[in-house]
DNA sequence: GCCAACGTTGGC
DNA sequence: GCCAACGTTGGC
């Protein structure tokens, strides 16, 4: 099996790697962006995913999560009192899909922002270029395995 | 609070 | 189709 790779930003004080680690699944919703939305059609089951802290002190990767259900609609867009509604989005031609995550690990310790840019080997990764605000991006191999070193570098120092 | 980097909207 | 205005994301 192909297993890939993705990054994706939530800002913890809406939903944080606590809160998915509690439930341990979640359902991806209120993406209304669609490069990324067309990053999570194309997630498979069992695809591993970098969870970002986006607006967080300090911003980074919290832990990781598995892709539990593949694409599908998202509900929030029919609905009027969601913030995530959308008038335009019809049942028949759903705009918004969502993807299911699941819990896998929860880093000892946040790796940073600030340690990713400073990773020469995590070059080129789209979080780290300047600008950066698609919150679902795919993410190399190498560059995947690469994070998960850092966070067990962290960890072993301690 | 500021600002860079987009994405979206709407006039033309 | 072009582009200005505006809105959003998100680091700092």
């Amino acid at each position: 099996m192909t297993r890939r790779y993705w990054l994706m930003k939530s800002e913890p004080d809406v939903f944080s790697i606590e809160d998915l680690a509690a439930k341990d699944f979640e359902e991806w919703d209120g993406v209304r962006n669609y490069q990324a939305r067309n990053f999570m059609r194309d997630m498979k089951k069992g695809d591993l995913v970098l969870f970002y802290h986006s607006n967080a002190k300090p911003p980074g990767v919290a832990g990781v999560a598995e892709i539990a259900a593949e694409a599908h609609p998202d509900r929030t867009q029919f609905d009027p009192k969601s913030e995530y509604y959308d008038p335009k989005s019809t049942q028949d031609e759903p705009r918004w899909d969502v993807v299911t995550v699941k819990h896998v690990e929860t880093f000892d310790e946040l790796v940073s922002l600030a340690t990713l840019k400073g990773a020469a080997e995590l070059e080129g990764m789209h979080v780290v270029r300047k600008g950066s605000r698609l919150s679902v991006t795919p993410v190399d191999q190498e560059h995947f395995q690469a994070v998960l070193e850092l966070a067990k570098a962290k960890t072993s120092v301690r």
